[in-house]
DNA sequence: TTATAGGATGGTAGCGATACCAAGAGAACG
DNA sequence: CGTTCTCTTGGTATCGCTACCATCCTATAA
C-alpha cells in the first residue's frame, strides 16, 4: 500500500497549511487558537472557518517543545487496581481537566525500583508536574525530581520533609486514634492485621500508632497481636481466624486495610461469630462497602477525594504562576462508629 | 529571583551538550540511548558516563516531534472510580510499560459530548493510539479517529462495525445467558435490574439479552420487572424491595451492575430474606467481593484483566507494525453458579 | 496637519531531538 | 596495491509550533 510504515497516519495538516488557506500569517492562526482576545474579530472568524473545514487539530508536542511548556501531568501510585487509589485519581483527573491539564498514570506495584524508573520516564516526557503516591523515595528519585525543578506533591502519607508539596492524613495518628477509639470502648485485647510492611511506610506508621495507643491505654504491646497479611478478602478473614485462635480472649481486630476487614466480618457471618459480640471489627478507610455492611463496620474515614482534589489545585496553582514554597497539608481523618465495635 | 517566570525549571541540559562534553556528535548520543547496538563500544562507554555525569534525561517531546512517533497511548473510560475499569487499566498499562509504551487517562462521565472533548485533546497530544471503552461515538470522534489514522481499540461492548478493532464480550449474549441460567434452575419470576439506559449501549444490550431469554424461556416479558437504578449500594437494595413488594411471587433478581447485587443481598441480610430461600440474587461482573459474600453470589465472570491485556497486546502489535486489520475478538464470559442462586 | 501611542499582524529564529545521506575507516578480495 | 563492501560516524535539514521583535495601521492628542 505505501512503500513505508506509515508513523502515524492522517494527512497532517499544519497550522501554516491553515494560515495559506485562511489567507492570514502562521502567527495569527496560533493566537486566534489559544488567545482569541489578542486577534481581531474578522482574523478570528477567517481563522475558525479554516479550521473547521479542515478539521484541524493543532500539534500540541510542537506547542509543547516550542514553548518548553506542557500541559500533561504524571501520577504514579502503587497499584491502579486498588479502589482507594481510585477515588483519589478520579478527584486529581478532573480538577485537572478542568484547567486544561491531562494525567500520565503509572504504578509503580510498591516498588521503589519502578518508581525510580518511572519517575525518569515521566520526565523525559517533560510533564509540568508530579504526583507520587508514595513519601519514601530512592535517592535518584530525590535528586531527578529536584534537578527538574517541576513541582512535585507527595501523597499517601505525611512526610516530615516532603520533597515540595504534601497532602496527607498520618498514617500513625489515624491508627492511633482508632486503637484509641477502640480501647474507649472497652475493649482490651485487640488485634491488628496490617498490610506486608516492607517498603512501605504508609503500613510502618500504623502500626507504630497502633503500638502508641496501646502504651497510652496502658496496654501490654503483644508482638503476636500483630499479623502481617497481603490484601485481600481470603486474607483478612485467616488472619483473623488465626489471631482468635492464638489468642482465646481477642475482643477486637484492626484491620489496616478495609478489603481485610471485610474479609474477616465475612469469616466471622461464616462461622457465626457474632460482631461485635464475639469479635469487634475495625477498618481503615471508609470503603463505601462498609457502610452498607451488615453489621456495619466501623472505620476511619480518609477523604481521598479530597486529598486527590488538594493535590491537583496546588499543583495547578503553582503551574499558573503560584511562587514555590513547600507546604504541607494534613488533610485530617475522622473516626466512623458503626455497628461493627 | 527570576525576572520572568520560570517555565520549566531544570537546567535542561540537551543532546548536544551531552556530545560536546563526550567528544561525539550529537548524533552519536542519539544513537548510543536508542540503538546501543549501532555504535561502538569505545562510543558508548563515553556517552553513558557523560549522560551519567549530567544526570541528562532526553526529551521525548523533541523525540517524537522529530521522529512523529510517539509512546504514548491515550485512554479514556466511563469513570476511573469503578473498579471495573481499574482492572482493565491495570492490565493496559502493565502491556504497555513492558513494551515502552505510556498511557494517558480520561473519563468521560458516560458523556458522548465529553468523549469527544477528550478524544481531540488526546489525538492533540499525538497520542499513538486510542482505547476507548464504549462503542457508540458522535460522528465527529469517528471522523477524527479516522483522519489521525492511529490505532484504536473500542471495548465495553462488542460493536458490529469496530471503528478499527474491538476486544469485549457481548453484552447481549451474557444478561441472555444468566437469565437463562436463572430459567434453568428453576425461577420463574426474574427481575431486572439495570444500571442507566440513557446514552449506554452496554446497559441496553443487557436489557435485550434479558428480553431474549425470558422469550426463550417462554416466560411473559412484564415490563414492570424491570427497574432503572443509578449504581450504588442503597440503589441495589432499594430496587430489590420495590421489585418485591410489587411483585410478591418474584423468585430471583438479576443486577446488571455488581455492586447493585451486593447491596441487594446486604438488604436482604438486614431484612432476613433467606437468599436464596426467599429471593435468588445473580449479578453481572465478578468482583472478588461476590466469591466472598455469605452467601457466595452467582454472576458472570468478565474477564475484565484479559480484556485489557489483549487490547494493549493489539495496540502494541499494531505500533510494531503489524498491518491494520479490522479486528472483532469476542473474549466470552463466564456463569459462575454459587450459592445466591 | 503631524506626532505618538497602542493594538493587531507578520517575519525570523529557534525549541531539542531524529531522518537521511555523505564521508571516512577498515576489512576482504582479486 | 587498488577496489569494493560494510560498518561507524558526522552534517544538515527538518518536525510544527511559539517567543520575540519589527512593522504597520488606526485613533487620539497637540
Amino acid at each position: 500500500m505505501s512503500r513505508k510504515i506509515k508513523r502515524n497516519g492522517g494527512d497532517d495538516i499544519k497550522m501554516s497549511d491553515i494560515a495559506r488557506h485562511a489567507g492570514v500569517s502562521p502567527m495569527t492562526v496560533s493566537r486566534a487558537l489559544r488567545a482569541p482576545a489578542t486577534v481581531s474579530e474578522k482574523m478570528r472568524r477567517k481563522v475558525d472557518a479554516a479550521v473547521r473545514e479542515f478539521g484541524y487539530l493543532p500539534n500540541r508536542i510542537a506547542g509543547s517543545l516550542s514553548s518548553k511548556r506542557s500541559n500533561v501531568v504524571g501520577l504514579i501510585v502503587p497499584s491502579i487496581r486498588n479502589s482507594l487509589y481510585a477515588s483519589m485519581i478520579q478527584a486529581i483527573s478532573d480538577v485537572l481537566r478542568a484547567n486544561g491539564f491531562h494525567l500520565m498514570i503509572a504504578n509503580s506495584g510498591h516498588q521503589l525500583d519502578d518508581e525510580e524508573a518511572l519517575v525518569s520516564a515521566l520526565l523525559a516526557q517533560r510533564v509540568c508536574g508530579l504526583v507520587l503516591h508514595n513519601t519514601t523515595h530512592t535517592k535518584r528519585v530525590r535528586d531527578l525530581v529536584r534537578k527538574a525543578g517541576v513541582p512535585v506533591i507527595e501523597t499517601g502519607n505525611l512526610p516530615a520533609e516532603p520533597l515540595d508539596m504534601a497532602v496527607s492524613y498520618s498514617n500513625f495518628e489515624a491508627a492511633r486514634a482508632m486503637t484509641a477509639h477502640l480501647g474507649r470502648l472497652g475493649y482490651r485485647k485487640i488485634g491488628f492485621v496490617t498490610l506486608p510492611l516492607r517498603d512501605n511506610d504508609r503500613s510502618e506508621e500504623r502500626r507504630r500508632g497502633y503500638f502508641a495507643a496501646l502504651k497510652d491505654l496502658g496496654l501490654p504491646a503483644d508482638p503476636s497481636l500483630v499479623l502481617e497479611a497481603p490484601g485481600g478478602f481470603s486474607e483478612g478473614g485467616d488472619a483473623l481466624v488465626r489471631l482468635v485462635q492464638t489468642h482465646p480472649g481477642l475482643d477486637a481486630g484492626f484491620f489496616a486495610g478495609d478489603v481485610l476487614a471485610v474479609g474477616a466480618l465475612f469469616e466471622c457471618q461464616r462461622r457465626g461469630w457474632a460482631v461485635p459480640g464475639r469479635v469487634a471489627i475495625a477498618s481503615f478507610d471508609d470503603l463505601d462497602l462498609l457502610r452498607h455492611a451488615v453489621p456495619t463496620v466501623t472505620t476511619l474515614r480518609i477523604p481521598r477525594h479530597e486529598i486527590g482534589r488538594r493535590s491537583a489545585e496546588l499543583l495547578v496553582n503553582r503551574l499558573l504562576g503560584a511562587s514555590p514554597e513547600r507546604i504541607r497539608i494534613d488533610v485530617g481523618f475522622e473516626i466512623v462508629q458503626r455497628e461493627s465495635t
